[in-house]
DNA sequence: CGAGGTACCTGACAGC
DNA sequence: TGCTGTCAGGTACCTC
């Protein structure tokens, strides 16, 4: 899915866009996405009137709270994406009614409709289905095990060397897996994973506890500064991931290892090299990353 | 307990 | 062309 900056991009669209709107009505073609109440129709019935009063993320979850204490939960995994605009329902597929949203893609996959109060709707887009959205009540959202769980956000101020190295403390297992694991720290996946490890110079097969102080501190600067570049341009869009106006985020020029198999580093001119280990690939400078 | 595999879905693309 | 296998930004759940 969208990581950090995709999310948080989708979240400061969303913030501009839907702001003090009220759900008037609720579609879907895909009853599995609404997880809670399980029931759509409950679910419609439980929206409806309800005013978005605001909108946050907390790692790749966006939180969307909303009046009489409740709130919308988000989660896009791997190809959802949240996209605000006016469609009409043509030979059962949604079809824009505005430029901007006109990609194919982007409107084949809607599954979700969410009907405002000012004749514009709110869609999630997503190819694969794994997205998923739950209604809370606010109080027990923040109380959830899954929430409580989730490491410190990587982008707040708070978020020192000392914090991260605190985090990585006694942390078995490789490098890249473990800035994966969103009980660690939240809102790095494949992608910003390996880029950061890119910037660091460091393999991404390297074990935690083997990693020196100064790699360490590397780390800790390139993971700030990938996801910091990757809000700044809006994400990466290089595959489903869209703004909620449908455009595509940035990030793509900077990308330096990531999807570049066979291609040269940046760096040193190397051939960038992709192994698989954890069932994902990872992306690395087999001459700069040395294991 | 932790590590590893699988499931959830719908494609795109490479190779035969 | 068509078939098969692999790969895809994530996470939950199961087994060993």
């Amino acid at each position: 899915m969208p990581e950090l900056p995709e999310v948080e991009t989708t979240v400061k669209g969303l913030n501009l866009k839907v702001l003090n709107r009220t759900f008037i009505d609720a579609w879907t073609d895909s009853k599995k996405i609404i997880k809670k109440p399980k029931n759509f129709n409950s679910f419609k019935k439980e929206i409806k009137g309800k005013k978005i009063k605001k909108i946050w993320r907390r790692g790749k979850n966006i939180i969307i709270d909303l009046s009489n204490e409740y709130s919308l939960l988000v989660h896009q995994k791997m190809t959802g994406h949240l996209l605000y605009g006016m469609w009409s329902m043509k030979q059962g597929t949604w079809e824009p009614s505005e430029k901007g949203l006109l990609e194919e893609k982007v409107n084949k996959y809607i599954r979700v409709m969410f009907f405002l109060d000012n004749e514009k709707m709110l869609a999630l887009s997503d190819l694969r289905k794994f997205a998923k959205i739950e209604l809370w009540k606010t109080k027990e959202l923040l109380e959830s095990k899954e929430f409580k769980i989730l490491g410190p956000e990587p982008l707040k101020k708070d978020f020192t060397f000392e914090k991260f190295k605190k985090v990585l403390e006694n942390k078995k297992g490789k490098i890249k897996q473990v800035l994966m694991d969103q009980s660690v720290v939240v809102g790095i996946g494949n992608i910003y994973s390996s880029e950061a490890l890119w910037q660091a110079k460091i393999h991404p097969e390297k074990s935690v506890a083997k990693l020196s102080d100064s790699e360490l501190k590397l780390l800790y600067q390139a993971v700030k500064k990938v996801l910091e570049l990757g809000v700044k341009l809006g994400g990466e869009s290089f595959s489903d991931y869209r703004k909620v106006d449908g455009s595509k985020g940035d990030f793509d020029t900077e990308r330096k290892a990531y999807k570049r198999e066979g291609q040269k580093c940046h760096r040193c001119g190397a051939k960038i090299k992709r192994i698989k280990f954890g069932g994902r690939s990872a992306f690395f400078c087999p001459t700069c990353q040395k294991l």
